[in-house]
DNA sequence: GATGAATGAGTATTCATTCAT
DNA sequence: CATGAATGAATACTCATTCAT
């Protein structure tokens, strides 16, 4: 007797999951290069066999976990941009990141290590540049809309400050001051802008 | 008559020197892990058999990269420390390490891809870690030593910013304006302190 | 749907079978130290990755056809004390052991090389130590039991006359006359206890 | 100032004896195949280079080691035939052999490890062939003179037993007993051949 | 869909040997 | 004579991928 096409899907998607878990935690931990694709199969708990009836090779093993995980990004950053009021926006967009590295720590192990190897995988680099300009355009634009002069660099310092933090984070889990290093950035950044607001001149900050 | 020791001495360090460069560049560039040891040593101009009458292995050749560019690091450090007037030993610490990482870019490429590999080599987890520590303890010392309150907090938000600032530099390093980035943090920080010499609380700051 | 367990099981144990086989062979013909993996893989008609699945390394194998072989040897020994006949026992130990060589000549050839290499692997020594002490032993018990005086010296020189016999014949079995010279030791020794066991000679024996 | 002919020679002489003893204790311990080039060197203090100014390469050496003792073993037997008596030559012999294994126990490791393994080296087992064939022949004498029946079967007894007892006495020199053994076994066929002499058809042991 | 035995190219490492000095 | 840096072929072992069932 057949398994019915609905209950083959539900196997077929339930194991592609668990691939993709395997393999995040797996390249997350030991690295892309040096994680062997039966390592993966059989943190999975499926046969090597399998993981080629699932995707292409390793590569696409890798590729699809960045799509993936690319989605859940997109998906908090959209989630932060539906605050109404601009200045609690980077407040909202700061505690939606954090919340996001916290829940899924391999995956950011994974994207900073992949990250300074350009040659690991052709069109990955694509979509992470693609992101981190969404990011810096996005801060840019927040940083703007509050009143801040040179708001261009100003995105890239937040950034690389945001950036700096989460990995640091990542790499110590247990003791890394996370929460309270992004309250008092979200504190620094509102006193700015609120002085900025009555005075948006950078010249006054000196009389 | 043998070569004279001067003279083997000379071409041994030589050698060395050229290995670590090649596997400094290759590393950097495809990682540690995907770059064959052959690949090294043709880049070194060497024969493969030659590399381990220099270093044991691929993973001594790591640690030496590691080593010996944690020397330079270190000397950095100091001569930053050297500078006498305290209001002025953030900006040269910065600069420096700015400079540093512009001159070593690759070694920077591989540090930061290699440290969210916990797995790939023993012993090299604990000196980085002893290094940023080191860094973390040195900035502490200067943010509180101009008046900054929760000095230890403020040490950690400046040190994920300036790693995060080198990181994203050496990612794109024609387009990055890591100088530019590196003065602003350099003026926001003595403005700060200026300003908190003249009124050390910081709820002062709004009277 | 994959193969059936069984199949597979059957499929590995041919295949496992065939690389001992060849290891043997090829062992024992060459050296441990001089057969290269990939010889072995070849002789037994499979690729040389598949021998990792196998075995964990060289050295493995090397223990792993000890291992079989020892069982086989200690079976051996198994059977020839089930002789009732106290007096027959020997020679029913003599020809089952010549029987072995003869049947297993590569092994013993290895063996015997392996033998004198203190170096080539550890544990191997041990259970190598262990058989001839069994042996020795042995040899002793029914030495002692036909009324050998000083039993224990007489199963060492024994134990060195068989061991030296089949070293020779392994070296050269097309000329030895092995069981010619297993019968004369076996008259020789019937001999010896038979007149033992009417007068016993040896004066110093019973004062 | 160039060094006179003769110093130079004794050098030659004192660097060769030096690689000899080194090979011999690390072929010994080792075995041949696993014994670097480079480690014979060092244990002889001298540069890789060097060796082969002396040898032709490795293979040369074990030739000069066995060609070496094998004059030593031949000078040894010689001695033992100078002994006027013919009922203590045999005697003398063993004794000898005994003193001779016990004197040079790496040389006989490596002989014993080396004989195993055919294709060790082209003309090698030629020299060993020949050296047991004139073992043998010469117990085959001495029994004959002795009045042995079946003087060939009882020589290849005898050999197998010489061998065994000093390949078993080196791989356990500290507790193996070989002097008693070597005792008892020249008082046996000193028995015999005693008996033997008024008696000297076998079928008249049992009257 | 699922298995796991099998493959073979790739990779780190060793080592006998050469050679410039 | 003597050195030791250098070579490169050989060798043990790994691993992404295929395939028969």
């Amino acid at each position: 007797m057949p398994r019915s096409a609905a209950d083959n899907q539900i196997r077929r998607d339930a194991t592609r999951a668990r691939l993709i878990d395997a393999a995040l935690e797996l390249f997350g931990r030991r690295g892309y290069a040096s994680t062997p694709v039966d390592a993966v199969a059989r943190a999975a708990g499926v046969s090597p066999g399998l993981l080629y009836h699932h995707f292409r090779g390793k590569s696409d093993l890798l590729h699809a976990i960045f799509e993936e995980s690319m989605r859940d990004v997109d998906a908090t950053f959209a989630d932060a941009d539906r605050e109404p009021d601009p200045a609690r926006r980077l407040a909202a967009l700061l505690r939606s990141i954090a919340a996001h590295v916290k829940a899924r720590r391999r995956f950011w192990m994974l994207a900073y290590g992949v990250r300074m190897q350009p040659d690991v995988l052709e069109g990955l680099d694509v979509a992470l540049d693609a992101s981190t300009t969404r990011i810096l355009t996005t801060l840019e634009r927040y940083l703007g809309g509050v009143g801040w002069p040179d708001a261009r660099l100003e995105a890239v310092l937040l950034f690389a400050q945001i950036d700096g933090l989460h990995q640091h984070y990542v790499l110590n889990p247990e003791q890394y001051p996370l929460d309270a290093a992004i309250e008092r950035l979200i504190a620094r950044y509102s006193a700015s802008s609120a002085r900025r607001r009555r005075a948006p001149v950078q010249k006054a900050r000196r009389p």
